[in-house]
DNA sequence: AATGTTTACAACCGCAGTTCG
DNA sequence: GCGAACTGCGGTTGTAAACAT
């Protein structure tokens, strides 16, 4: 049988979203946290499919994200973890806390690519990545525990990474997992492979929990913030109710 | 200054996985 | 166990700014 579409696309806006479409739905969510994507649009009073709105939250208004252009440690490792996990980005992305897979995906393939081209390397890295051979479909449960554990034998470098808005995932992971300890005063490193096979959720899905957490307080976050979210970009969200 | 081309990033699409009744 | 709804992911396309002519 046919898949419905995730939304009723007659009369929904697409393209680039205007400022006051982000203040919406930014407000929105800071207000009410995210229950179901597919209700945020018409709650938020905006026309967009939830689909659109989640992309839009996970990639451009999370208040975690850290925006900028990228180091040369940071190309370095993701070089290096891209040799190991090939295009798995939402994988390689849990290495960078506030970039996002889509981010990442992007200054891969407009810069890091090009770069090792033109030095004469393959992109795709040396050696295959570590999953090849694996089925896509086993991705998930025992595929994922394979690739951790044979990164977790060698696992790659921590490095060292300041968060601009000087809050880290695993800051609020500390409620529930004492032992982490990485992001002291603003600072954290890169999780190691156990790490992420004791935490599946780093960087984006932490900030999900918090959201989604009903009875996590939401106004813990928002409030630890709210104010690096009101001066970014230039956005005035002096409407915040 | 006008036009064409390139580049970087934002956004969309469609499929697969997960959750839930 | 099944199917529908929902979410997440990766590939691809669209778009606007930067740059070249």
């Amino acid at each position: 049988m046919g898949r419905r579409p995730c939304c009723d696309k007659v009369g929904l806006k697409r393209g680039t979203w205007s400022v006051e479409e982000d203040q919406k739905l930014t407000n929105f969510i800071l207000c009410n946290g995210i229950k179901c994507w597919r209700h945020v649009p018409k709650l938020a009073g905006l026309l967009r499919c939830g689909k659109s709105c989640r992309l839009r939250w996970m990639n451009y208004l999370r208040p975690d994200l850290k925006r900028g252009a990228f180091s040369e440690a940071e190309e370095d490792q993701l070089v290096e973890l891209h040799s190991r996990l090939g295009n798995r980005w939402s994988k390689i992305a849990a290495f960078f806390p506030g970039r996002t897979d889509n981010e990442i995906k992007n200054h891969w393939n407009t810069r890091i690519k090009k770069k090792l081209n033109l030095l004469g390397l393959d992109p795709q890295g040396g050696e295959p990545p570590i999953e090849q051979g694996e089925n896509r479909d086993a991705k998930e449960g025992g595929g994922d525990i394979d690739v951790d554990q044979k990164l977790a034998e060698n696992p790659v470098s921590r490095v060292e990474t300041r968060h601009d808005h000087g809050h880290s995932c695993s800051d609020h992971n500390s409620s529930t997992k004492a032992s982490r300890e990485d992001s002291d005063a603003g600072w954290s490193t890169f999780p190691s492979l156990t790490d992420l096979q004791f935490d599946s959720c780093l960087s984006r899905s932490s900030m999900e929990k918090y959201v989604l957490q009903e009875d996590c307080s939401e106004s813990y976050w928002i409030d630890d913030y709210v104010d690096s979210l009101l001066s970014w970009d230039g956005i005035n969200f002096n409407n915040l109710e």
